[in-house]
DNA sequence: AGTGCTTTATTTAGTGCCGAACAAAGCCTC
DNA sequence: GAGGCTTTGTTCGGCACTAAATAAAGCACT
């Protein structure tokens, strides 16, 4: 039989969530605001709200300002209600950040790491186990960034070449070591997730949120939610074709593919077969000297600033997103990229498409796992049920809360 | 105010509309089935056809096939309980149809078309008003397919080059010229709507329909409903820069277009400077060609398959899809261009991804129009509100129905 | 001050849908 | 054919949410 064509919609519940949700986001709101951003009847915020305070999990706050009427009594979480941990994985290290609803880092980690021993995932749910332990608070969940394709949220089933990992069962073996909700994702979702927290999301609703770095990745996000594709593979567009003649081998075995041309490891070799870089020194060298000046390093980042710009060009056409965020540990030399990839992004872009905003975020070191804490953050958000039944728990956990009120 | 992170779920009321749309599409279906099919449970589908019947839209069958236990009693739409009328604008004529509820044509027509004329909206509404007299039982609405951008399906407010329409007021002529529901919607994204109802989406649900024809369009279905970006502009393939070195110029403006190499006047201007095809002399003669064994025929269909074949797998990465489909009126040369395109495609994929599956669908000339009824006959299936309050309209009038009964 | 307007919050009656228990109707095995 | 198993369909109590009416609280005019 065939998938039903409705996603089940999952009734009922959302609204308590979604409110301690809301209000560990913006802070402190009025009802009818509650009302008109969840988009539910003011009766059903004066219900829940109501259950909230007596729990103990919300509390009324001063007046707010009269918008020519009534003014409203201010809302607002008891206490930063819960923290996430939220976990980045990479070939040689991991990156660990503690976070809180609200957004803010109280503590943050790197470890090395090697995904080739045998028991890497124990390894990651030993330092996870040690952040939780080190966690001070009613903790929500943990995140896990993959630089790989995850089969869901959920279940946490990791394809991830990268890490020479294939069909690893990291949610199973985490959740079964640490006791708590895992969310995992693919690393570039996480950071759309974030965005749409605490960045581009907080204007828009539909937009592209594209990683320049060691890779080139891609989040999308419609209608607030990511979009995942059928098999949580959807954004990798480092692996689009860009160079008829095949060109370089890329590592997912293809040739011509975005990264391998214009990915940190690309960046490298040009700059090594130019001359421009010696045997040790890497993509940091390759921006110092064209910060310096240098013109062959600055017409190599100009290249690949026209290759993304024509790239991108086409996920825009195919997606059709408010507006473009670009982020990375590679985003410090965009300055660079910049003067290559405007006028060819705009040039190969149709009318009406032309002016689509194209964005710059800072880049922090943990942002990575920031997003994969966003991850946990964000379920109570999630009205579509991306993330599955350790959503739910993440969810049950908000509402056990034991307060920690002064 | 940020537009609110979740889209209304417009809660409520939906399952019967739902269940009318099933059983239209579906035919007799037992109450069981009905409620796994919408997920929906065994409760709700008892009270909601026990009023259905009492308003006589919908009536008890005969019994159905036990599965090991008691059988179920199938359910029926009492009579083809609606019809709706599809349009396909284009550049020269417009193609209509009279469709029912499961899918049959009940009557088709061409008539010319002049778009530039400044009365052309009044003119599509006369040849519609015929089309809505000529139909002999309960008409829902009509639906139209635009070759352009659609703001939106209820609004209808289109922006089409090829038409010389500009921010044109469709949706609004056509309702007060009619009296009727009307849908508009991006043509591509109708013949996705059909194939949702009646095609790939009885096995799939996240998939991408693409069209090979005068122009290169692809609509992006996303859990059974088509997905249509910020403005409505998602799934504009045909206009994703494919050369490094600008290649041709575009009717859109931009240089080096997938359409301005493999749309249908690319084709023949590319045959033409080859000395295939004489002044008169179209597509049809290519393939003709083609078709003889001529080799230099033969080679240019076969560029272009290689050219769609890397263009695809970019897009394939992007959106992740269960399987491409394939269609169009241009379907039928595709064994010229299948040679290119297989190799190419499956090169340019990663591994994970190489196995997509690529299907291509037959054609008939009232394919564009019926899709266009599709949109109409899809909306009481539309959970999302994709249709908007022009479909809340077409359940209404389905709601109310002559019945018609025997 | 008084009257109206606007916005905020609560109360009340009602609806859509669900879960669980139960009844009905067919196959199976002994 | 008697009971058991399986699947279908119904009943009933309950819950989440809503719309509409009402109260409450401020501003803006006279």
């Amino acid at each position: 039989m065939r998938p039903a064509s409705r996603p089940a919609s999952s009734r009922g519940d959302l609204v308590p969530s979604a409110v301690l949700g809301l209000l560990g986001t913006r802070g402190p709101t009025s009802r009818a605001d509650i009302a008109r951003a969840l988009r539910v009847s003011p009766a059903t915020i004066t219900q829940v709200t109501k259950d909230l305070i007596a729990r103990g999990l919300v509390a009324e706050r001063e007046r707010g300002k009269s918008h020519g009427g009534r003014p409203g009594r201010l809302l607002a979480l008891v206490d930063a209600a819960g923290g996430a941990i939220g976990v980045k994985v990479t070939a040689d290290h991991l990156a660990i950040v503690d976070a809180r609803l609200d957004g803010t880092v109280t503590s943050s980690a790197v470890r090395p790491f090697d995904p080739d021993a045998p028991d890497a995932l124990d390894r990651l749910a030993d330092a996870l186990a040690e952040a939780v332990a080190q966690h001070d608070g009613h903790l929500l969940g943990v995140g896990v960034g993959i630089p790989g394709s995850v089969d869901a949220q959920a279940s946490g089933v990791v394809t991830a070449p990268t890490l020479g990992w294939a069909e690893a069962r990291v949610g199973d073996v985490l959740r079964a070591a640490l006791g708590l909700p895992v969310l995992v994702e693919n690393d570039v979702n996480t950071l759309a997730v974030a965005e749409a927290l605490y960045g581009a999301g907080r204007e828009h609703s539909t937009y592209v949120v594209v990683t320049i770095g060691r890779g080139i990745g891609c989040g999308i996000v419609v209608d607030g939610s990511v979009f995942r594709g059928a098999a949580g593979g959807a954004g990798e567009i480092g692996h689009i074709p860009v160079d008829p003649d095949d060109g370089p081998l890329c590592g997912c075995g293809a040739r011509g593919c975005l990264e391998a041309w214009v990915g940190e490891a690309a960046l490298v070799r040009q700059g090594r077969e130019l001359g421009l870089l010696a045997e040790a020194q890497g993509v940091h060298e390759l921006r110092a000297a064209a910060d310096a000046g240098d013109t062959a390093a600055r017409d190599l980042f100009e290249r690949a600033g026209r290759l993304l710009g024509r790239t991108l060009a086409g996920v825009v056409h195919t997606v059709d997103p408010e507006i473009v965020v670009l982020l990375g540990e590679g985003i410090d030399a965009w300055p660079h990229w910049r003067r290559g990839f405007e006028e060819s992004f705009r040039a190969h872009l149709m009318p009406s498409r032309r002016s689509v905003p194209v964005v710059t975020e800072p880049w922090a070191d943990d942002r990575w796992a920031l997003g994969a804490a966003a991850l946990v953050l964000a379920s109570p958000l999630d009205a579509e049920g991306v993330s599955g039944e350790q959503g739910e728990l993440v969810r049950a956990r908000l509402h056990v809360a034991d307060g920690g009120a002064p």
